[in-house]
DNA sequence: GCGCGTTGTTGACAGTGTCTACACGGCAGT
DNA sequence: ACTGCCGTGTAGACACTGTCAACAACGCGC
């Protein structure tokens, strides 16, 4: 056991992404997670209050995770750049997060529904707030950068920040469950972050590196 | 009794909206809209096959209530500009419609809700399709008036509207439950939609009429 | 009058979230 | 070393859910 073992906790968090992977948001329930953890039905309360409690765990950790993700595309990207012995301006910056942000909800569609689901996660709960609030705080950094160069100047970056979060998690919804019926196909997606970002953003989408991401598909030998 | 007497059926999906407007989603169950409806908690199942393919019903009705609703802004926008001698450029109306739908998610929230969550609703369905294809090309109309006079020429009307789409839809849905935590209030949406439009459209926010909708608030003597 | 399909009720069934009672295991205090 | 206690796990119950089968009333063509 050289990996530490899990502890029930964690097992149960990963259960959840399990269970929500492979049956859906339906087949999300809590004695479905605690069968794919292994442990008895009434198990999950001993370390969350509800079962809405688990899934805001796994929500907020899916805000953190996010925002490592972006962080990483930015900083190939940055690294791809450098290489060419350029620079990416702070618009191209953001048109990089946009995509990174559709990879991130195509890639882990089942907590990526979670994290949006309202009615299923507590909103309130402070880390949740908190985890959502720092994921918003690097889209305002980036914005902010942007604004530096004139675009946008005079507006709040807040507001421009917002903005373009809907954009970019409308088309991300879009590309998901076909949206609207299937009028665009899931490999139009990147057409549209395209011409999404050349909409709102006025840049042309950079070739962006687009990383090896192989990372094993959590597999579990059970 | 000079309304001709509703039958079930619509009452059943009135008294499905009534619910999911009063208890919000988690609380839309079958037995309650049974309830409800003042029917005993098998009955529905005699008018739908499935408490999905109700649901199914309630969200097809809802893109069209949407249509319906956009269309009127569109009238009611159209006939205060010919008021002053005026006509609407295509992309004035792009903005008016992308405004109706924001205030349509905020005036029928529960129903906006329903119609958007592929794990209560049967996708598949092809009324629900087609409604929804209809919601589709009433925007790809808009957009390719907007064509016309040049703006995005070249591009796909469908990837255009695709985008737009995804704008407005996560404008919407920031404004509903406060998306991301609570950065941006409630009466900052039409702001955010200004300059939504002002992004993607470039174009500066018309002085729409913005009718009277005073419509009653769906409130039942019991 | 007679069947018969439509619409409704009632009672069952498995599955759900949550609560309570109980059991075990380590660990601090005396 | 014994005692108490707290954290963790199990098992059973409860009210609730969606769905199904059995049954009753009703209208309507024959």
């Amino acid at each position: 056991m050289s990996e530490a073992a899990p502890g029930t906790r964690d097992r149960l968090l990963q259960a959840a992404r399990d269970v929500v992977a492979s049956e859906g948001l339906e087949g999300l329930t809590l004695r479905a997670i605690a069968r794919r953890a292994g442990v008895s039905h009434g198990a999950p309360l001993r370390h969350f209050p509800s079962l809405a409690a688990l899934l805001t765990a796994v929500a907020a950790d899916g805000f953190r995770r996010l925002v490592a993700e972006i962080d990483g595309h930015l900083a190939r990207a940055e690294a791809a750049a450098a290489a060419e012995g350029r620079r990416l301006d702070p618009r191209t910056r953001l048109a990089v997060a946009g995509r990174a942000y559709v990879r991130f909800a195509l890639s882990d569609p089942g907590v990526f529904a979670v994290t949006f689901r309202p009615e299923r996660v507590d909103v309130d709960d402070p880390d949740y707030a908190a985890a959502g609030y720092a994921s918003f705080q690097q889209l305002v950094d980036l914005v902010t950068d942007a604004q530096a160069t004139g675009w946008m100047a005079g507006e709040r970056p807040e507001d421009v920040a917002a903005v373009l979060w809907a954009h970019v998690h409308g088309i991300a919804e879009l590309a998901l469950h076909g949206g609207l019926p299937a009028v665009v196909g899931h490999d139009d997606t990147d057409r549209l972050t395209a011409l999404s970002s050349l909409m709102s953003l006025g840049v042309e989408t950079p070739p962006v590196p687009d990383p090896p991401t192989i990372r094993p598909p959590r597999e579990e030998p059970r």
